[in-house]
DNA sequence: CGTATCGTTGAAGTTAGTCAATTCGAGTGG
DNA sequence: CCACTCGAATTGACTAACTTCAACGATACG
């Protein structure tokens, strides 16, 4: 899973030329080819695109973007949790959104970070300049539509995720959460489980759905005396599975 | 309550060469040119494009897609106001965003149609069948760019409208759609004014902003007696913009 | 002029937020 | 190995904000 040649990079210096310090063989069998951005080259373009980039780590809470700053940087997520919000002025929080495996951050490719963007857990990013992306991508049309279907993918997500915000109780907030994340997980790994890894913590899922960790406690705790979920380490198990989803079906 | 399956979306017959209906010379000097997808284009890329499309009128409550729906067409907003929206089991409704002129409806560009749309006053849009417009795409990097551009705008926008969902008090999510119109009108028209029209209901307001009709109207009448604003006919004068603003801004 | 639709307003009811106390668990040092 | 500490999570009592339900008023339209 992890090419060997990553312990030499983690702790490199982050303005040395990246070519230099990472061949990047593994991009050519990366798990993750067919479910990110660089599924959308062949293996020559996945190498030329391999010289442009840079493995990095990121310790959980080092921040990647701040909302409104330059950013030079765009991110392809290898592996760990990254989280995007915005702050607002009373120092609340309102979480966009967490980026997975395989999920790119800086689609919007402007100048200026919309929103922050943090690890929550230690995490490992491809990264690129966002001038010499921009640059491949001028000369690669097929990955421009492969940047504009996740594009239109992280849209129509929020878009759902608005309706949710707008319209649900308590309850469904949490349980579409967890099927949510559930969906995801599978989506990278294969396989789906009935127990959801939950790499952030409550406070992040509340700003995330839109409640205080008060609630999600309680709704949690609610949801585990029912015997409709069992709250585990890092995450839940879904005891009844037909049960949650006919509940967030419903409204 | 909203979307009967029985309004066709085409009553023209579908099948019918487009350009002999519509020679569309007003593409060329098109008021909205510059602010639509349209814009990425030269003359002789907008001629051919036009030959593609066909201007249609939809009459107030027209239904231009339903969520889940087949949908063959694409659109490009050119007059009036489209609502978008997720029609919930239990019949209540969650707007995810309204469709002002020179706005693309089918960013997407998939079978189906992610949510549903219709008019909320009587409206025109250029549109195009999707295999056509999609053919066209195909060969014109400069307008998926433009295309890409678009989606991350209205990704951003969900995103900032996500953030006041899960966050804002009710005056704060009145006081940011009234500002949010009049920015949106603005970047179309040229010049802000202080007055912002309103072509939807109250209800759709609620609709849009998370709110019940109810508060939605108590709050604007509260927003009148302190003076801040004045309620007019299909609209709302702005009386104290900074104060607004600082509102908003202050959470 | 009657009817229908939309918007406004009042009173009562719910939901989730707030504030604060308590528990839990991981990490630390004696 | 146990006591201590710190942050995260849980829980309870109370409150604020918004919803619900219902009545009423305004406006448009045949």
């Amino acid at each position: 899973m992890m090419p060997p040649s990553d312990a030499l990079l983690l702790d490199a210096p982050p303005d040395l030329p990246a070519a230099l310090l990472a061949p990047q063989a593994g991009c050519m069998n990366c798990d993750l080819r067919p479910v990110s951005i660089c599924g959308a080259l062949v293996d020559e373009e996945l190498a030329e695109l391999a010289q442009l980039s840079e493995r990095r780590s990121f310790a959980a809470r080092e921040v990647l973007t701040i909302q409104g700053d330059r950013s030079d940087v765009v991110f392809n997520v290898l592996a760990g949790t990254i989280r995007l919000y915005s702050l607002l002025p009373d120092g609340r929080r309102q979480i966009v959104g967490f980026l997975l495996p395989g999920d790119f951050l800086g689609l919007s490719m402007e100048e200026r970070s919309p929103f922050c963007a943090d690890a929550v857990v230690d995490s490992r990013a491809c990264c690129f300049r966002r001038a010499g992306f921009q640059e491949f991508l001028d000369r690669k049309p097929h990955l421009l539509r492969r940047l504009h279907r996740a594009a239109v993918q992280e849209m129509t997500m929020a878009q759902h995720h608005l309706v949710l915000l707008g319209k649900a109780r308590a309850e469904v907030r949490v349980l579409s959460f967890l099927l949510h994340m559930r969906r995801r997980w599978s989506a990278i790994g294969g396989r789906s489980s009935v127990t959801v890894p939950l790499p952030m913590s409550r406070q992040d899922i509340a700003d995330y759905i839109g409640l205080t960790i008060s609630t999600v406690s309680r709704t949690l705790t609610a949801l585990e005396r029912d015997r409709r979920i069992l709250i585990v380490p890092d995450g839940v198990r879904l005891l009844d599975l037909p049960g949650i989803e006919a509940s967030v079906a419903g409204g």
